[in-house]
DNA sequence: TGTACATCAGTGAACGCGCGTTCACTGATGTAC
DNA sequence: TGTACATCAGTGAACGCGCGTTCACTGATGTAC
């Protein structure tokens, strides 16, 4: 931020490597990232990285992190201006997990692939992961309160839940479901599907939700 | 078949890789399968696979197809005897389908991580899965002609269960979901929890089914 | 305010490895006559 | 039944590449006095 010319120091390498490993990564995946490429992007020498990461899998950690915190950030934000009741809260928060994987498909796969390799060195990552989860489970205990939910255990509800969503995630990211498809529309259907659910019977909606293939994209 | 010893022509060359690769993707993974490593195993000079196969994608490509094929055939045969509703058929599927991925965690992730990579050369990949597929619309068409589903788009309902399954699938192959858990249970909550999201408000079942944490696994 | 020095964040050349793949070859098989 | 020959399925040595990582180094920064 200082100075540009002279940059000996490039004075936030860490952050500048973060950012661009992201890019490439969403543009040619995340296997074809090599720490070489990374570095010539962000103008520094091959081994300039090895001053903030340990190696290369600790820079997939900490990228896989700030995933998580974006994906934590926007389903928050999704629930909270949500006026109505908990199911519905629910639901956009389903639909806006959805929406994250479709809008960073190859980060939103190393997130989940990376961290059984890595969650051990990186424990931090764990945690912003179940920070995500933690959501789930908490919206699911306020529905029930107010017996907006069926009662039973809400963790186990929770990763039905998200079963639901990380399911249709993958699916569109592995291209088992055409991008051409009404993703929104599909994310609807899916988290309806499972509220209605996990709703007891007298806030059963019936009809189903009508879906046209073509139309807007999420 | 024939003579073992002499065994220049090893005669079932073909299979004995695809069988072997199989062994080793189990073993240690599919980023650590080698053609070398496989050739080794099998008995057999480096470049022999290029025999049977042009390029290592395209071994890749027969080892998941041949994975959807096992996967389809679980899935029908657990189907079939179901006595019973079309919507308990529809259940038993789904368990399924978890199964195979508790029993095979990274031939099911290379089954899907793969295709994408892959479809283009190898089309028969795409209708293996396809088979899968349809196993699901036609039983949702089913269970709608008897009114055990509710009216909708078969194949949208279909991407919803599928999303359900593969989800939960997904997440206790990559260690989101802790092997320990009951996940016998859990597959039968998250199928059960789906079938009353699709069911007609009269056939719903209203009790949450109990869970213990610990318990048999799948 | 100026100087000495420890510390930090970069450089750039090189190492070493494992891998997929190629190529000229050779041994076995099956078929025509 | 025996022989000639095309074809097929293997061999094994070598190529070439890209990659992560290491190591001795050097330029900049900040602090003690």
């Amino acid at each position: 931020m200082k100075r540009s010319k002279s940059a000996y120091h490039h004075g936030a390498l860490r952050a500048a490597l973060l950012k661009t490993a992201t890019e490439i990564i969403a543009e040619q995946g995340t296997e074809n990232l090599t720490l070489r490429a990374l570095s010539q992007r962000v103008g520094v020498s091959r081994s300039a990285p090895y001053r903030h990461f340990s190696d290369k899998t600790a820079l997939l950690a900490a990228v896989a992190g700030e995933g998580f915190k974006r994906l934590y950030h926007k389903m928050q934000t999704a629930m909270i201006p949500a006026e109505g009741d908990i199911p519905s809260q629910f639901q956009k928060m389903g639909v806006a997990y959805v929406q994250y994987a479709v809008e960073n498909p190859a980060l939103f796969r190393m997130m989940f692939s990376c961290e059984s390799a890595i969650e051990n060195q990186q424990p931090s990552l764990d945690s912003e992961g179940e920070r995500v989860f933690d959501l789930l489970v908490n919206t699911i205990k306020k529905g029930q309160e107010q017996a907006q939910f069926k009662p039973g255990e809400p963790l186990d509800f929770a990763y039905v839940a998200w079963s639901a969503v990380h399911g249709l995630a993958t699916l569109i990211v592995d291209a088992q479901i055409q991008r051409e498809f009404d993703l929104q529309a599909l994310a609807l259907l899916t988290t309806q599907t499972v509220v209605d659910g996990m709703q007891p019977r007298q806030f059963k909606s019936v009809s189903a939700m009508p879906m046209k293939p073509n139309g807007s994209k999420l």
